[in-house]
DNA sequence: CATGAATGAGAATTCATTCAT
DNA sequence: AATGAATGAATTCTCATTCAT
């Protein structure tokens, strides 16, 4: 079960195309720019992608993606739409984080969501954590991770964390970890299998964060 | 003691300047630049960077950028030398961390050098972690952190860990999290009082990478 | 009949013209790009020849430039492969001249084409001869008058030449001639009359390198 | 005795050094900037020759070059105004020419001495037959080949020529022909046997412009 | 005298965006 | 709806020339 449900993908589309009503082949052309820049966003970064680039990838003339999009921020404004959305809903699927065995695979469970959600985004992301972006989209970033750090400061607070730990630091902390961490695996390619990355985040953070007992030492 | 020496700042220069002979002049003009450089970078990224806000900010012309550097790629790489090496000394310090408090008050203390690096270098470690530098100047960071990710690594295998814990990824999670946490406290400009910080994270790294006790729990 | 047939004038394009696909318009550009550089570069020579000045002559803007040649050399190269296209079956028209009257009218009538071909594409051809372009660029000039050495000396060797002449040599001190000699015209506008310049080349040509008899003396 | 005398080799210098008297040291500047300048133009062309190259090859700085000359024309100038005389000599010293052997003699000892002259100051030359000088510095050029053609179309005019030849055509072919020919040996570094060479030339010009008999055909 | 330092007017090139077909 | 064409602002870099030490 480790793929979020992201039933309906992004269709929205920036000014001009919620201007016009798209016919069955707008609507194709319209999804072929937006998967055309996730593809390219990750390659090259934001300001490194041309409308160009974006435009070949999906198939399509120059001129075509400003029949769908204002410019380059409102593509990307339409593809962190999404990624907004299902980052608040991970947020809210994160119960509370008991210090036993139970506790700690809701957490392994809840990182191979966080995973997958950072996997398919990862372009999305990765922007907003670069400076690489006008601050004007940066915001959104800013508000898709604080609601996770509210709701991991929620958690902390909890859990019978020792005396010395201010909540919020440590839900910043909690964010830092995993955003970079699969930012490495996913844009950086760096090699770790998957099991091996889960069991040492999720034991990790179970046992800095919520006050999980280390269990078996070696 | 939260100052890391770094008395001899690079005035080193890029391969113009090393060409011809500097006066005093031309050393006070290259020392300008390098520490314009670092402000404009922090403020806008490497690649919104413009050598004329660098010339600006350093108070000369244009074209003397031009008579120190090649182009902006070099002045990065000027600054960054100087990170690495910092940067590999910050590693070659940190000896064994053992579960007890003495463990506790070491990484501590090795968390506030760290952050303290962070906070001096933090334009070209904050370029690194982006997407946003030439391949090239990327490898660069990849050797400096990666010597970071080596030692750690050693010191967690060395710990008595749970059995679950992969050595070398639990390295790499480790240097996300304090990477990550300084780069949105240094650049981002998230405030957080230095003592929390330093009391969580090592709070937290202690008991969760080196089988720390967490202590008085709440 | 002293119009080399040149039907089709080079209709190539550099390499982000031939990665698009041309429309009618698109064609007529690249057509006004052609004939601006060869009036351009004949006015001021490669060097001293700006893109911008280019781009004004053929009553386009700036950037559309660059939508069909990649920089000025690729224009200038567009142009170059018509000449030595030219040039070669023009070397390859000059037929076995013998040292009588019939002889020296083939030899006029060709320098009558020569001086066509030449007062066309002056303005590549002198860029050729001068020292004035990449050495790049040089190397289809020399490739290009080569062929016409190699006829000319084959030429000169057939004919009843004084022993002490070298084909070789004197090959080169023909092509000499009359590259320079229609530069003088062409480029440097020094006027003579057509007539006079054959009637004199032609004998000039025929009695020293081929044997030809001076005829009726003043 | 194949040297042209040039005995006062120019110690002319520009307007800066015309205002001081110089003194020992500075008269060997003088000179190592002059000889400087023919290496440069001759290896780059005179737009391509940069001031810095020019320095440097004198082995003095950058702003040493304006104490003694305005500016790169004037240094070409400086230059120049030596050539000019030498050729104007050498084109007073051009004596009738008879269509016998002893005219054939004359020509090709005289052909020696161009070489000579040529191969000297083929920097200066060659950008004179280059469209590459400003307009201002081509008047030199023009001047000095001038003195040669009107020479030369006296002496053609003398000599039994056929009567379809003009002399100031011919004149202007013999200039053509010689000035291109050492051009391509001496900067394009076309080998040829300076025997050869002068044999080939002195036979067809002598044959060609004035009347001479081809003599033992082969 | 000599030389390092500084300047700024160009020149080339890229690319987001608008327009016409 | 699609696409080729055109534009021009923005940027990097070069280099002749002037200035100060």
């Amino acid at each position: 079960m480790s793929e979020t449900s992201r039933a309906n993908s992004s269709t929205a589309g920036g000014t001009p195309a919620r201007e016009r009503k798209l016919r069955a082949q707008g609507r194709r052309t319209l999804r072929k720019l937006l998967e055309a820049g996730r593809t390219v966003f990750e390659s090259k970064g934001f300001r490194e992608a041309r409308v160009d680039d974006i435009a070949a990838e999906a198939g399509t003339s120059h001129g075509t993606f400003y029949l769908y999009f204002a410019n380059k921020d409102e593509l990307f404004e339409a593809l962190a739409a999404d990624v907004v959305e299902e980052m608040q809903s991970l947020a809210a699927e994160l119960g509370p984080i008991d210090s036993g065995e139970e506790g700690y695979r809701t957490l392994r469970d809840w990182l191979d969501r966080f995973a997958a959600l950072y996997s398919h985004h990862a372009p999305v992301i990765s922007v907003w954590q670069s400076s690489d972006a006008p601050t004007q989209l940066m915001r959104l970033g800013r508000h898709a991770l604080s609601d996770l750090v509210d709701v991991l400061a929620k958690r902390v607070a909890e859990s019978p964390a020792p005396h010395d730990i201010d909540p919020d630091t440590a839900a910043m902390a909690f964010v830092s970890l995993i955003e970079r961490f699969n930012y490495l695996v996913t844009v950086r390619r760096l090699h770790v299998r998957r099991d091996t990355m889960l069991d040492t985040l999720a034991r990790i953070l179970h046992t800095g964060f919520f006050g999980g007992d280390a269990g078996g030492r070696s």
